[in-house]
DNA sequence: ATACTGTATGTTAACGTTAACACATTGTGG
DNA sequence: CCACAATGTGTTAACGTTAACATACAGTAT
């Protein structure tokens, strides 16, 4: 980065001030045409090009916004929630910084530190784990979207109904004949810090209620064994898979067993579908399997019947969200003035090949 | 972003001059120990955060890197490789800009331009497409490292020997005892651009001479209808594993159908999986399958034997480079003068439940 | 006592851009 | 012909930080 060419030089080179050249740039104030095509071909001779640091410093906005993520990777459903955000940005000319909390409170603390001294437009959390996190940037006037799990906090929020999302895989299931449909969940219990509740909780509660509470309403018994919840998720090498695969060895073992499994996450059903593989059980003609997501969902075998998430659109609201009420943020004197945006949306079942009538209890219509 | 502290606030709390404030933050220059505790009180009491883009301006360097990659979704491969650059960038203090160019030319010029713009410390190309891009950074004096796909322009690398990759994969199955093996890539042809060749051609062709020189080193004939070469890679749901899915389906309708089939892709691969299934054949009993990457390859059913490809440390390598030749860059009058560092990192055969030594003798006979 | 070094702190001009303000010039209606 | 608006351009002080330079006071060797 050595003597760059500024907007003196361009100001030299067509024997015009400084101003001149930044109206031009900028697009508004009084600019004579001719004046105008002078400027633009000093910038062409010259090649000059904005510097958006000395831009962002002085107009007091940095068209950077900051998006804490869980982790970029295994679980695409980060990674294409980030391409939804990135998308909305560049169109609003907003570039973003990532930062991968990876579960862990204090790199998330670090994240979120860096943006502020970075001095980003807004932040999303794509996943806030310690809502000491959120307050630190809310108290540092820095506006917030809350995506998906939403902490204590208040700030924007982009939601998603998994209690809707979770009722739709389990009607769907009753819907084909099933009677004996197994959960795979994450325990929400677990997820708890010092005997706080955290934010995955909701999340997990909402899934499980959706599945209880429609087998209840079709008057099919709850029975415990056919509920599995995860203790934790594993980032490694498919060992989240894994999880699916030990919970479905406990149902196969089970003396009834499970004619449907639904996993809350495509991982989890992978692990599933790898694991009745290996007992030779065909899918979906001996057990049918659903999933959640649609991340990894088109490419198992069978292609997995899923509750789709609409990834980009809510990458793109959280964006939209914080490039919207940019000038109103600006203006409000008090964080108390502000009106959060709430978004809801929604889920829908994308049906593919993993699920189908059961062979066995085939006739009874346990459906609607 | 209203009003916030500066370093003026502090100076004038503590009742020093700003000069002495710098040195306690920068930790450098004289600074009495009881002088710095002040200091770092009202550091405390203001609750001060300095602004790195003031610093950028002042210091001519951002602590920032800027990654254009393909496309962070739905392939896994960049993501980790995004992880892996952002992991390494933020243990040396720098944020990471990403910008997805989606195969797209003119996209991926304007990522460069924004880079450029926002005077990014340096890029890294996770999959450059035009040769001009790359040039036009360079041009801008801004260090660029090119990750496994070089295009004609000389900058520092990152690369995988695809040749050893796929050579890996062949020898495996040919150790396993088989001796008709499929072979599903894109065609290196294909990826030309106005007549000129872009990068992603290479590493195509390393691939497929993998193949083709192993077969014939072990005394195997090369059969054209054994191999497979895709126009494009759909990003759509799936779209790309159905190419997978296609050409099994063409193997399958040979005389002799392979008894064993390489996906130059875990995704291509899992398109080959789902087709087996359709068919009623079993993996890796029927056919062995093995993939390329390790992204899908370990959540696939049955889980995929697949060439792993060091995704972490390929962008933990591409940052570092960077960040390590940040100084000597800065030193240097002439990019002639710049010595391109160049690193080869290599892939492992990752071995799983696909692939195994073939049922019969020779190859199973297929037909109508 | 002098000269020097090491330590400790302050002053100030950049870094590149913009926006408030000032100053022209021209045109228009009264 | 004057007042005033509309148009066009220039001057300059910020934005927040830092590094070069200046200053000052010890202590130490000469």
């Amino acid at each position: 980065m050595r003597s760059s060419i500024t907007i003196k030089d361009v100001a030299l080179h067509a024997k015009l001030s400084t101003a001149t050249v930044t109206r031009v740039i900028q697009q508004r104030g009084y600019v004579a045409e001719e004046t105008r095509e002078q400027v633009l071909a000093a910038i062409r001779d010259t090649g000059y090009r904005v510097n958006t640091l000395a831009q962002a410093l002085r107009q007091q906005r940095t068209m950077t916004l900051g998006h804490m993520l869980h982790c970029i990777s295994p679980n695409p459903f980060f990674a294409r929630v980030a391409l939804g955000v990135e998308r909305e940005a560049h169109r609003h000319g907003y570039s973003v910084l990532l930062y991968n909390v990876e579960g862990d409170t204090e790199q998330e603390r670090q994240g979120v530190e860096t943006f502020l001294n970075r001095r980003v437009d807004g932040i999303i959390f794509t996943t806030a784990i310690d809502p000491a996190n959120v307050q630190l940037a809310i108290s540092n006037n820095v506006p917030v979207v809350q995506v998906e799990r939403v902490t204590s906090v208040r700030t924007h929020a982009v939601l998603i109904d998994n209690y809707v999302g979770s009722t739709e895989a389990v009607e769907h299931l009753i819907g084909l004949g099933h009677r004996h449909i197994a959960y795979i969940g994450a325990d929400p219990d677990h997820y708890r810090k010092n005997g706080q509740p955290t934010t995955y909780r909701q999340i997990e509660e909402q899934r499980l209620a959706g599945y209880v509470d429609t087998l209840t309403r079709h008057g099919l018994p709850i029975d415990q064994r056919y509920i599995a919840l995860g203790q934790y998720y594993s980032l490694e090498d498919g060992g989240f898979a894994g999880d699916g695969a030990m919970f479905t060895e406990q149902f196969l073992r089970l003396q009834t067993r499970p004619t449907a499994i639904f996993a809350t996450c495509d991982i989890l059903a992978a692990g599933v579908l790898q694991s009745l593989y290996r007992h030779g059980l065909s899918v979906p003609e001996d057990v049918s399997v659903i999933g959640y997501d649609n991340t990894y969902a088109p490419y198992l075998t069978p292609p997995l019947t899923t509750v789709e998430q609409p990834m980009l659109e809510i990458g793109g609201t959280a964006a939209r969200i914080l490039i919207e009420t940019q000038a109103e943020w600006n203006a409000h004197a008090a964080i108390e003035n502000v009106r959060w945006e709430q978004r809801q949306l929604t889920t829908y079942l994308n049906s593919r090949s993993s699920t189908a009538p059961p062979l066995t209890a085939g006739a009874l219509t346990g459906g609607s």
